[in-house]
DNA sequence: CTGAAAGCGCTAACAT
DNA sequence: ATGTTAGCGCTTTCAG
């Protein structure tokens, strides 16, 4: 690794002329900016980035924590992460929460010790179910800014990027109601997380303000290791469903395998909203109709969020954006 | 952020007597120990890893290179990667290559300025497709050691992980010569990667070894965007195929919807071997069957010998570490 | 125009 | 048993 002192040594100058010189300091003589600077790249000189850290008391470089980083949804964000990250000169260290609050308490703690300039997470199951928040609150009084997105909490005052939840279902069963559908069963593996309560009362609120829907709405909280045989036993039950909207990433495309192997026709008999992203089209035929989750802006308007956080301080009020979601009709809708 | 010097104008002593008391050193008074002990704790004082890197030249993180951070294989040895690093007290710094030369070199440039110990990487694409390699065994002189893994370059000497390839899609292979197979279609969308000719070169191999078995070898390289229609033609092209070998991620899946549509019944008529991961599981009926990578393993196997290098030098010779595949046989095969 | 010195937080050799 | 000093690599004030 090539210091400063390396350059100076070789070019008879002292450290501090060499780091004005790098840094097109007036004070220094166009002859000696020009010997350092070729000197420098002859030798590939690149700053230490840590030492570089330690002085300025900023590393660059944002901690990032994920509930389940192999969830699609959440590479994805990931993705707009890096992408938004690198481009703005910062890089991204990334924990796998795996669900547990354990593990996300350990996460902050350890990038907590001036290893990023602040956070960008999204909460975990556990965390959500025992409503803690006094790990992230903490690290907030400490000055390290957090941005929140798609899993957040009332009781963290804080900078968040979220979906519309409730509208985004909302809508969805809106377009499953004008489809004419009279049974409209809305599947869930995520009971627990905000998100889930959220997309349940967009459904609840839409189904109830169908006058011509007489049915009761119908929400069926499904086991994650048993998705399969729920959804299965589901339209064995009933003969006469003809809308689902699934609200997690993978009930939808059972529920279509299963409607089609129980002799329903897609989207003539039935039709199904996922939540999906669209890496599982090539899996599904017909194609999955889903809500868009725009999971690349999630991310990339987190670490927007969070560097001008960092950058200009903690003057402003919090805020909450909004990404939109689309609706992108397929095969499965009519 | 509290610091030694905060602690120790607290106590009255001085800062290396505080960092001495805070790591037991027999010169220190049990008293002031005890003291400075509980003081820290009260305070949360956490030992500031920028510091700790710059004293030491080691950051305990590593950085970490994946072409396509989206892809489920490589999420999952993330996963593994970031289990085995958490638990031996290394960060890891994340960056997706996204498959492009370009971005695998900038990422390199940025972390080795001192960020990173170590570079756990697989090779982008585009990177085996103009056989780069320079850029890699840059910084291997620099003695920052690198652990290659799935996609290698024999040009580079450094530790690597792979599965063997080869080997895996030889016995996929002779698992459906063993059914009394007799058109035997190999399917690739990744004909570039080194491992994509590998998983041929085993099929080849197998197929060459089959008394019995008269086709020539089939080997279609599919098109990733166009990866249903291509699947399609060949089944209607050909109506006596009765065994497919996927060697990517997705097209086994697509084989199994696009035979399904066209009326053949499975596993009877045709069995299908994916080399996906069990991920897509929910998603097929009948279950895929597949080469299991182990992707977990790879990725803690990756992050045991880079620490191994990084912690014990470059004394040794270079390992190639090969992790065992495994057949798993379900629906779609007899 | 250039250099010396201090300091970011920490450790460790070397005093006392 | 405790303190002083130097140094990791860098920037930045202050002196020359």
């Amino acid at each position: 690794m090539v210091t400063l002192k390396h350059l100076a040594e070789q070019l008879n100058v002292s450290v501090s002329t060499v780091s004005k010189a790098l840094h097109d300091s007036q004070e220094i003589s166009a002859d000696t900016i020009k010997r350092t600077k070729e000197l420098a790249k002859i030798l590939n000189y690149q700053p230490n980035k840590v030492a570089l850290s330690l002085k300025n008391n900023k590393t660059k470089t944002l901690g990032v924590i994920v509930p389940n980083i192999l969830n699609h949804f959440f590479a994805k964000v990931l993705l707009g992460i890096e992408k938004e990250a690198t481009k703005k000169g910062y890089d991204i260290i990334i924990c796998n929460s795996n669900e547990s609050f354990d593990k996300e308490l350990q996460s902050i703690d350890v990038l907590g010790n001036g290893s990023v300039d602040g956070f960008i997470m999204s909460i975990a199951e556990e965390t959500q179910i025992r409503d803690e928040n006094n790990h992230i609150n903490k690290i907030l009084k400490q000055n390290l800014p957090v941005v929140l997105f798609d899993r957040v909490s009332d009781k963290i005052q804080c900078d968040k990027v979220i979906i519309d939840d409730f509208e985004a279902s909302y809508k969805a069963t809106q377009h499953l109601l004008s489809e004419g559908r009279k049974h409209i069963v809305l599947l869930s593996n995520i009971e627990e997380l905000s998100v889930g309560k959220l997309r349940v009362n967009g459904y609840l609120k839409a189904i109830s303000e169908a006058k011509s829907y007489t049915n009761k709405p119908q929400v069926i909280y499904i086991n994650n290791n048993e998705i399969e045989t729920q959804v299965n036993q589901l339209f064995q039950q009933y003969n006469d469903i003809d809308g689902v909207l699934s609200i997690d990433n993978t009930s939808g495309v059972v529920a279509l395998h299963k409607a089609l192997k129980n002799g329903y026709k897609i989207p003539e008999d039935l039709s199904i909203i996922g939540f999906s992203d669209e890496n599982i089209l090539p899996f599904t035929d017909p194609k999955l109709s889903t809500v868009s989750q725009h999971a690349l802006d999630i991310g990339s308007t987190s670490v927007t969020m969070l560097i001008n956080r960092i950058e200009n301080g903690n003057q402003n009020q919090h805020l909450t954006k909004h990404i939109n979601t689309t609706l992108e009709l397929r095969g499965t809708t009519k």
